[in-house]
Formats: structure tokens, C-alpha cells, sequence
DNA sequence: GTTGGCACTCCCGTCATGCGAGTGCCAGCT
DNA sequence: AGCTGGCACTCGCATGACGGGAGTGCCAAC
């Protein structure tokens, strides 16, 4: 059905497009890509493909520009991976010395995706489910108040404030040092049904301090860092301007909610390679003019996420895919190592 | 120079143009606005209005629009204060209710005055110079790692890991005690001094824990919190896609540079009132097209900083005016309480 | 299967035109 | 002295006509 030749065409169709931005005829593309054959034959080539749905023209008697099948049938087949440049190497390579926290690395991450792929870039916090709790922390800060501190294995650490009428340092520094001992060591899971085991036998003279401290205590273990995103370049998406409603638009919205974002890069990135979402392939009814670059980091042991980029449909997808692939093994290599 | 009804006929053109986004004319500005007066006086005064340089045309035979010069002058003298909805009130004085700790306060705030100015918000969190140190952590990780918290009165909590190859839990947990008798109650500053004092008169058994874990307090020392800042309702630039490259692009630039919000917003709300800053009146060339209407908030001693919202100088002053001082009031009350 | 030729389609930029909104100015009115 | 109605004038903008150009589909020939 699909030709050697056919399948070089398209290919040509889609990286002369991504680059141009304008739907490309049969004879630019025969000048601009060397094919050996005449545009006539390009042409007859073109029509199979539209035929296939795999491009379009935007009207008659106007150029061809890739449908989001094109798109997909070129990032399954057809894409050769671009490397990397030096200076973008260098840059995945050190930008993370030097961090200083978790929200550091984050933080890095997400403008060192955005630089190098000039997209809107995401990522997601890793979960860390195979930390054990580390240390309790209780300190009071006035009379009715009192802060509480959960420090995790992973380096994670909670923090809240509470009501507590009247609590003397005493129950506080005695409850925290039963919580401690009851405590520490535990998974999270472990760690609940001891909590309210615990909060069942309580001494009398500590109840009054310790459940509200427990409820607390659960409500911040229940809370998962993972879903937490960071996003950042979005000032690339000046370059969409002339496309404000189809991408500029929809892509502002959603990175406002932060439950869409997860749902994205949550399907886009199961498995182990990076993902790539086109169009309408997209879950969310706004997002079908953009697509998706993402991929999973790290292990489940050191905390396991997923990161990406989304832009326009019409996107160098070799170049972001490269781009995705290094700074995900990168950031789990990093986590690995501490 | 210009009497009241110039004045009036100047308000009168600033509400106009800013719902209707078109430039004003003599006629429709006497119909809709009741003037006793006939469109021929009006011309008149207009004429008056772009010589003194509050109007112009933006283009021979068109209505009129408000210049900077005349933005700043509805402002300040021709604004009146336009009361909150009720549902406006009702969303302010409830919108921290159940706020879990000063992420979530910060992160409810920006997305309450996004919300109701329907434009760009940003918040600074605040800081805390007051705060005195309440307990220091350190918390084995690995056998080469260590996590150092640092708990201020205010509730802050500054975390860290180091790298100290073989330390001892034994001497972590000496460190630990000594950093905390030496430490506990002192201000930032004073507790900058003790430790560089600390540092030279360690035990030799704890030097080598001790001095990295000292050097890494100092650096957390620092750190001041109000640093940060937090951004809201970029989606709603979309409402000014039709301005993309006066509006959206540099504001979108703009935010993505915490340091140019925070010279902003520092440098726009000194004072107790409500700032505004209009066009040209803004330090950045970028952001020439777009006004800033920012709030300082809390007090010295909960910890002070400034809020405010971006957007097109073609904005509703005195209902984001009224918007930007109840929610700085607001939030200001709030974390006085606790 | 490929190629050159050719008629056809349709987008887009340019130009001319007419309309409408708005202005400035002036003479007359209160 | 200030306000008003009238009037000629200026432009922006929408509309429509027009031509060039890029690109296509098809066909006959190689």
C-alpha cells in the first residue's frame, strides 16, 4: 500500500511543514529534499496519502499539511532520532549540581526541559512510595498553636499547623516521643493502621493533645507529594501567537489545573520509553490542537514520575523526543544517586 | 483649566473605552453617559483634554482613547471605589478557611484575586524578619546523607540534605542537642553570629560532622522567604489574545522572571495604600503597555510583603483597586490571627 | 511506473469605491 | 461668554473586482 517512496514523502511532507509552517506542494519538495523523481510522481504519491488520511489540504489546489495520523505514522516509523547538540548535552549534564532540594531539582528541571525543546514543559513530583516515615516532629509555637513535622527516608518533609488549646510542652514532648517510637520506620500504609490503633489507647492525659495531633498525622500521610506539578517556559508559547485560539489558548487553561496536567502526563507515561500524544489522540477536548512529549523518571524506589513538554501538533517531534528522553534518564539518575 | 465637566467628560471617556474597548466618540459619549451638554461641547472639551495630553486619537476622525497621562488621572481623582459584589465579599471572607499551611495560603490567595480581577494575580510570600529559631532537626538519611531542618517560630520550615561521608548517629544526635541549646530563641542575624562563633570551638569529635551542617544552617539562614512568589489566572490573558504582542507576551516574559515580580511589587507598594502604576510609569520597557495595581499586606511582625495583579492599562481600575485592597486586607488579618 | 504538459482551482495581495463615524470650525442663540 | 446646530472634511474599514501565483488532477506518451 505505502511505498518506500510514499513513506519518504510524507516524511519529507512533515519535517518540511514543521519547519515552515506552510503546507508544502510537490515541487518545493522535490527541490528542498533531493527526492529523484519528478513532482508529477510526487503528486500521484500525495494523492495515495491523502487517500490514506494521512495529509490534507487546507483548500484546493493548496499544499499538503500532515493530519495527526501523518503525524503519528512519522513518529512510529519514520522518525530517525535527532542527537542532541553539544551545548544541550553540557547543559542536561550540569544542571543539576548544585541543587539544593527537592524543589530545586524540580524547579531545575522544568526550565531546563522548556529551554531546550522552546516548549511548555511539566513535570511531576515524584512519588516516593517506598519511604518510611524517619521522624516526628512537634513543636510548639504559641499557647493554642503547635507545628507538626513529618520527615520521610525519601527526604521528604511535611509540615502543618494545629489548634491546640491549652497544651502543655510536657504532653507535647512526651506524646511526640510515643509517636517516635511507634512510628519511625513504618511505611506510610503501616503507619495509618498504627495511628488509629494507637488513638484508641491513648493515656488519658494525652488524649486531648494527641487525637487532633493523629487526625493531623493521617491527613499528612495521606497527602502525596507526586501529585504536585511544576511547569514552566510558558512564555514559548509567544511563538504560538498566531495560533492563540487552537494552542495558546487551550494549553493556558490547562496548566492552571493541575488535575488535568496529572491526568495527562499520568496516561501519556506507564511504560518506560518516551510517549508521544498527537492531537486528537488527546484525552481533553481543548488539547486536541497540541500534543504531548513525555516519558517517566526514575525507579519506584527512588520515587517514580513522569515529565513532558506539550506544544502544537505541528512540533520537530525527533528533536523534543531526544530532548525528553535525555532529561528524564538524567533526573532519575540523579534521584538514584541521592 | 479643566473644570468639572472636563473631568467628567474625561471619566466619562476612561469607563467607556475600557468596557467597550473602542475608541469614543462625542455622540455616544452624551447618550450613554447623560451629559446635559450637546456633542458639539463635548468636542470642544475633548479638544481641550488631547492638548493638556489625557487623550489622543489613534487616527484623524476616530473617537478618542485615554492616554497614560489621563489613566492616571481617573485615578487619581475621578476613581470612585466600586463596592465589592456580594458574592465578591462573601468569596474573600471565606476563601482561607481551611488553609493547611503558608503554601496554601499563598496558593488560595492568588487564585482568589485572579478569580475576581479575572487578570494575571501575583502574591509575594512574606517575610518573616521577626521569626526567632525554634528547633533544628538533623536526621540520618543514608550513611553518608543528612537532613537538616530548621523550624522558625513563624511556622517557616527551611529543609536541606548534606552530604557528610560517615557520620555517626551518636554524633548527629550530639550536634543536634548542641545546635539546639545554642540555637533556640535567637533571631536569624544573632543566630548567624553564634554559629560562626559555634564553628570555631567544636569538639574535635564533631568537627568534621559539624562544620559542613553549620555551613549549610548559615546558607539556610540566608534564604529569606519572601524571595518567593506565586502566580495566578495566566489563563486569563487569553482575554487579551487580540493584544498578544503589547500584553500577553510580555507579561507571560515577565512572570516567568521571579525577579522582575519581585522588583515589581517591591517597588510599587512602600506604602499602606493601594499602588498603582500605569503604562510608562512601570520600570520595564516590556511592560509599557500594561498596568500593575499592587497592595502591601500583614505587618512587620507576621511578616510583610506586597500583592497585586498585571494587565492591559485598558483595565478597570477601581474595581481591581477595590478588589487588590480587601483581599490584602484580608490576607493581612489572617495571618494575624495565626 | 514515471514523466511532461496543460487546463483548472482557489488563495491572497492590491486597488478602487462607498459608507459611516467622528471631527473642527463657524455662525447664531441664550 | 458659553453652548448649540449645521456643515464640510477626513479617514478607517468593509466590500468587491481583479490578476498573479502556487498547486493540483488528469492524460497521453515514454
Amino acid at each position: 500500500m505505502l511505498d518506500d517512496r510514499k513513506l519518504e514523502v510524507l516524511k519529507a511532507i512533515v519535517t518540511d511543514y514543521v519547519s515552515s509552517k506552510e503546507p508544502v506542494g510537490s515541487k518545493t519538495l522535490v527541490e528542498r529534499h533531493g527526492l529523484r523523481v519528478s513532482p508529477a510522481t510526487v503528486r500521484n504519491d500525495m494523492a495515495v496519502l491523502e487517500e490514506e488520511g494521512y495529509i490534507v489540504q487546507p483548500h484546493t489546489s493548496a499544499g499538503r499539511i500532515p493530519t495527526d495520523k501523518g503525524y503519528r505514522l512519522f513518529v512510529d516509523r519514520l522518525a530517525t532520532v535527532k542527537p542532541l547538540s553539544m551545548a544541550e548535552r553540557r547543559a542536561i549534564s550540569t544542571f543539576l549540581a548544585g541543587a539544593v532540594d527537592l524543589d530545586d531539582i524540580m524547579g531545575r528541571t522544568v526550565r531546563l526541559l522548556a529551554q531546550i525543546t522552546r516548549q511548555v514543559a511539566i513535570v511531576q513530583y515524584p512519588a516516593a512510595p517506598a519511604a518510611q516515615i524517619r521522624h516526628v516532629e512537634l513543636v510548639g509555637l504559641t499557647a493554642e498553636r503547635a507545628l507538626v513535622v513529618l520527615i520521610m527516608s525519601s527526604g521528604n518533609v511535611e509540615q502543618r499547623t494545629i489548634e491546640i488549646p491549652l497544651a502543655r510542652d510536657e504532653h507535647l514532648a512526651q506524646l511526640r516521643s510515643t509517636l517516635n517510637t511507634v512510628l519511625v520506620g513504618l511505611s506510610p500504609t503501616a503507619a495509618v493502621d498504627r495511628l488509629v490503633a494507637l488513638s484508641g489507647d491513648l493515656e488519658p492525659t494525652l488524649r486531648r493533645v494527641g487525637t487532633p495531633v493523629i487526625a493531623l498525622l493521617l491527613e499528612m500521610l495521606a497527602v502525596d507529594a507526586s501529585e504536585r506539578v511544576v511547569v514552566g517556559g510558558v512564555p514559548n508559547l509567544a511563538r504560538f501567537g498566531d495560533q492563540f485560539d487552537t494552542t495558546v489558548r487551550p494549553v493556558l487553561e490547562a496548566l492552571e489545573e493541575n488535575v488535568v496536567l496529572l491526568r495527562l502526563l499520568g496516561e501519556a507515561s506507564t511504560a518506560d520509553e518516551v510517549t508521544v500524544r498527537i492531537g486528537h489522540e488527546n484525552p481533553y477536548e481543548t488539547l486536541q490542537a497540541t500534543s504531548l512529549v513525555a516519558s517517566a523518571y526514575g525507579t519506584v524506589a527512588d520515587g517514580r514520575a513522569s515529565l513532558g513538554v506539550v506544544g502544537p501538533t505541528r512540533m520537530d517531534y525527533p528533536s523534543t523526543m531526544a530532548a525528553v528522553r535525555a532529561v528524564a534518564r538524567y533526573v532519575g539518575r540523579f534521584l538514584a544517586e541521592g
